[in-house]
DNA sequence: CACCTAATCGGACTGAGGTCCGTTTAGTAG
DNA sequence: CTACTAAACGGACCTCAGTCCGATTAGGTG
């Protein structure tokens, strides 16, 4: 129960143990190729473990969760994500009006989503879900751009509100089980942003 | 794999043998119990089995799964939530312009929300949620409004949009972890459905 | 009442996520 | 090189949802 003690590592840590660091290389190396191979929902931990020579203690210890296996495992893309909505090009970037670079972000995740479903979904489920970093740096981003595009509205609300229409569960059903193409989804949220969020009043192009 | 054989029976059916129809009640009896005396995080269903002096397999047959018993538990509210919005009083039942009748639900949802949390979290884990009877009816009555007020939109998305917005997981993360008050949600999903759905036409009193 | 059969029962079993704790080892100090 | 200690290891173990299948029984038939 105390925190401050054995929590998980997912990032490298310069005072780690030459061992530890070795083994959580050779997790996420197994995960990656396990999951990559058979798809994420067939794959379990003991499969993991089993194929990076390591312990389920050693497993769990590194990573504490499935889902944070599967977050870790998508970090490198998340990395890449998180690097193209702060300093890349408009309007994902910094430099269009925040209602365009919102629709680009869902957009750009829909995009991620329909890339690795499996991983997505195993890195969502819990309610560890909402306190994942990435999900925090996303809500972080929302919430942001909700304030400068309209700093009346309650934009803590409103940024997990939008996020919940971007959520790997509700992907999964209106993509496998509903059969809509992901265009439509797109424009789902193109239309839900448009109307949720005001336009810019600086001049509109 | 025969899908017309051995389906979990939610509802008493005519020609259901009478043990049968026993350990229904039994089941159903004891959960009930259960969750409320020790909230519905902490049951398992082992617990109810015992409980009810059924075996597991008893349990699973009747049931399906922990999310459907969770559900059926529920039924009975859900009832009358339904009849509510059917034939009972405006804004919530018929008589209202769509768009408050929305807003009527949605706050209405929030409530069982707020006095069922467990339970409906218990209810909506896994992909059974979204098939469940009880969502399929809210996203029928989500979707018909959307239509008669906005016959242009992509209701069938939008529907299951907005109701990502009233997700149990969502709710207990903004309620609990979060600390927002049960009124700020609704005052949230008031202004989410004002900006996404158009104002009736026809007068506005 | 005796019999028959199909529906039902129930608990042993499986598989998976997650925990525990005795054992091993990396890194350091002497 | 040896001794020491904190960290890391790893697999046995636990809990829990869900499945399987042989035993049981409800209820109709003669």
């Amino acid at each position: 129960m105390n925190a401050s003690f054995d929590l998980p590592q997912f990032e490298p840590d310069a005072s780690e143990r030459a061992d530890a660091a070795r083994n959580r290389e050779r997790i996420l190396c197994a995960a990656r190729r396990l999951f990559d191979e058979r798809g994420a929902g067939c794959v379990s931990m003991d499969d993991v473990a089993e194929a990076a020579g390591v312990g389920k203690g050693t497993l769990f210890r590194r990573f504490g969760s499935r889902a944070s296996l599967a977050a870790a495992v998508l970090s490198e893309r998340e990395r890449g994500f998180q690097e193209a909505i702060i300093r890349g090009e408009p309007p994902l970037g910094p430099g269009a009006p925040p209602r365009e670079r919102l629709i680009a972000f869902g957009e750009a995740l829909l995009d991620t989503l329909e890339a690795h479903t499996e991983l997505l979904v195993a890195a969502e489920t819990g309610p560890v879900r909402y306190t994942h970093p990435a999900h925090t740096v996303h809500r972080l981003h929302v919430l942001l751009l909700l304030r400068e595009a309209d700093p009346d509205c309650d934009a803590e609300l409103l940024a997990d509100t939008l996020l919940a229409a971007l959520g790997a569960d509700l992907f999964v059903h209106l993509r496998r089980l509903r059969n809509m193409p992901l265009e439509r989804l797109k424009d789902g949220w193109r239309v839900l942003v448009s109307r949720t969020v005001p336009a810019d009043e600086r001049l509109p192009a």
